[in-house]
DNA sequence: TTACCTGCAAAGAGTTTGCAGGTAG
DNA sequence: CTACCTGCAAACTCTTTGCAGGTAA
């Protein structure tokens, strides 16, 4: 399958047109052989200023939010004033840099097993997320 | 000591004065035996329609701002707009509920040794955060 | 008395919505 | 041709700031 009909795919099946604009954002977000982590704001500036694509933040909400409903994006938690988005959709963790607020994968196998020793009635677990905050040496 | 010395020196540490509505607010979220978490929304409706105090929301963000940067606060990620605070400062983890929008304490000893096995260069790690999801069964 | 504090209202940042004109299918 | 999409601007929510009058020490 070629790149482009990858980009096809994921835009038909969540629902949205093929347009200029939507085939922009694919290929930044999923044109890559690596994870891409990014907020709204990077996303509109890559857009606006690096590439001069003249895409409005409206649609782009529209399209991020499309693709997280659909799974192909994942929201990450950090105790910040931004909201990050994770290309890679696979159950997995984050360092948070403090001092560049950059997210780097940490993938399932680079953590040992977490087990959870607490329960809640009527309650299951859904996910386990590991944030492990790094700074400076 | 009495609660109420707890509170003088907390605010006093702060650097605040022991104003009337800085000693509700201590009350409210220290004058317990359990943790508290909470949302500066939440504690602006305890505040105000519970308790009718008349607390203006910037003295509430003034004083949870004192006291985080104090250490007696503590704030917590999840995946949501709302950013929340736990007055459990020592290192622990979360369940969050999507359900209600809850969060529960996960204590240290209810969560197996974390094993980080990726290493960056030049960073240490500062924190390991643990954030469960549950939902109803 | 003085420095800090309060409540209010306005300003900011990030996100969402409504709408008139444009375009994919 | 029609339903959906775009860009713009206004609206919303959450948080921060500026200021004039009030209060702890």
């Amino acid at each position: 399958m070629s790149n482009n009909d990858i980009f096809v795919e994921k835009l038909r099946s969540s629902g949205l047109r093929l347009t200029k604009q939507r085939i922009i954002i694919c290929k930044l977000l999923f044109d890559k052989k690596n994870t891409f982590h990014f907020t709204i704001n990077h996303l509109n500036n890559l857009l606006n200023k690096s590439f001069n694509k003249n895409v409005s933040l409206a649609t782009i909400y529209n399209t991020v939010h499309a693709f997280k409903k659909k799974g192909y994006l994942k929201e990450i938690s950090i105790n910040s004033d931004k909201t990050y988005f994770d290309t890679n959709t696979s159950n997995h963790h984050h360092f948070f840099d403090e001092n560049s607020n950059e997210l780097i994968d940490l993938h399932n196998n680079e953590v040992g097993s977490i087990k959870i020793k607490k329960n809640i009635p009527g309650k299951k677990i859904k996910s386990v997320e590991v944030l492990v905050k790094i700074t400076n040496n």
